[in-house]
DNA sequence: TGTATAAGGTTGTATATACAGTATAGTCGA
DNA sequence: TCGACTATACTGTATATACAACCTTATACA
């Protein structure tokens, strides 16, 4: 079952997993190609790959005639996809329920295991979930969740917290990917969300990433008559920032 | 001027460009690391690391045993950057073209004031192009722009040059706002864009902002299956940096 | 005709070696 | 004491070589 591994992906995982561990914090020196060469038995051109993917994957910086280091990680906070719709809700003065209508374990598949970007991963946790703005429905959430990220996701009470809010706690999210997409809701989706087959519905396809791992993959479908997605940016010299 | 850029980088730069181009198109396969040695006179590793780095970026797949190949870039719309559609096309290896059906000076409304910010405003600059994408309309631009901010903006020819690379230049954007919703089609919308009624459309509205005023409000009209938002941002100790 | 085998091309990984460029610490000398 | 020089460590790139795994095609054989 050991799934004779690369030895440059050993490299890897070993760094990554001392960075996750919490072992080794952000700024500090990580083992140098000569001194990986020694400790693993292996090449210096082996050592320096594993190295130079960790740094395009941005875990590491690295300095010529210096050192290589592991990187400023993430500020969790203020991510203006991760918002809290129950939140969101309570914000508008409204009433915010959510019906659970499926939470267990389930087997993967190839399609799942490739948006997990693992192959190994032969369990996960699925989620389906409708929200509710004073009793109406506004928004279907069909969630996954790698349980390598979060173990106990499936203990928690999603009617009284929302399964951002555990993820979050649970583990720290450093990137995000979006899709969105206009679509027609499929007979189940009708039903769940009490619409007809003619009401346009936005899609929104979500990947969140925790120290190179995909944590979780939520589809969120809104009735486009209920809701709107919004955000609002303010340009710095820098980048892009969220408000 | 010569960068002395790596061998590996030249042949990156090759191979992409050639995908930019559209000379090489999705699907084709590309030259493998043993005709890049010939061509390119370099070692089989310099090769491998080029098109092994493209892979890992998203623009190349390849199969162990037969070959390396385009891959297919998907149609998506970055929604967080200001980013130019004709080029995005371009980076797909597509061909950009569009229409201009209206361009003209307008009269202001109340509606239009607000949303301008500005009840001074009489008359505003009004565009109406469709973007297409290998002869496939995949945008509609309708869009109203503030003659303070961009005087002669009406002076273009946007079918060589996009309204946002005019404004860009005119005024430097400093804040932005966007409304993403699910719309089925209007008759004058399904006539520009060639779809039928019941194709759902994503409607993105955009607001930017050019030191304090209302630069341009404009409604981007996407056939969903043509076509999708799509952004992804990775978190840095600095702030969100959009991708 | 159908099947097994062989050959050749392709990617994937690993090693040993070499040289260039950069940063740092220490030494030597004025 | 300060500056120039040197040794050393580290990363970055490039090459030649080797072997494994995989796929396709052609060939030989039953």
């Amino acid at each position: 079952m050991t799934d004779a591994q690369p030895l440059y992906a050993r490299v890897k995982d070993h760094i990554l997993a001392n960075i996750r561990s919490g072992a080794w914090e952000a700024g500090r020196r990580v083992p140098s190609e000569n001194e990986l060469v020694e400790s693993f038995g292996i090449s210096r051109m082996t050592a320096n790959r594993a190295l130079r993917e960790l740094t395009a994957e941005g875990f590491l910086s690295r300095v010529p005639g210096v050192g290589t280091f592991v990187r400023e990680q993430p500020a969790l906070s203020s991510l203006m996809e991760l918002r809290n719709i129950a939140e969101e809700i309570a914000q508008r003065g409204h009433r915010h329920s959510s019906r659970v209508m499926s939470k267990r374990e389930i087997e993967s598949n190839p399609a799942l295991a490739e948006e997990f970007e693992d192959r190994s991963l032969k369990h996960l946790f699925h989620l389906l979930i409708v929200h509710e703005e004073n009793g109406v429905p506004v928004q279907l959430e069909d969630r996954y969740v790698n349980p390598l990220v979060a173990p106990g996701f499936l203990d928690h009470d999603f009617t009284r917290t929302t399964p951002t809010a555990v993820l979050l706690s649970a583990a720290p999210v450093d990137e995000l990917e979006h899709t969105v997409e206009a679509v027609l809701p499929s007979l189940e989706q009708q039903r769940l969300l009490a619409i007809g087959g003619l009401e346009p519905c936005l899609g929104l396809h979500r990947r969140s990433w925790s120290l190179g791992r995909v944590a979780t993959v939520v589809t969120l479908t809104y009735p486009a008559s209920r809701y709107a997605l919004y955000s609002r940016h303010r340009t710095t010299a820098r980048g892009t920032v969220s408000q």
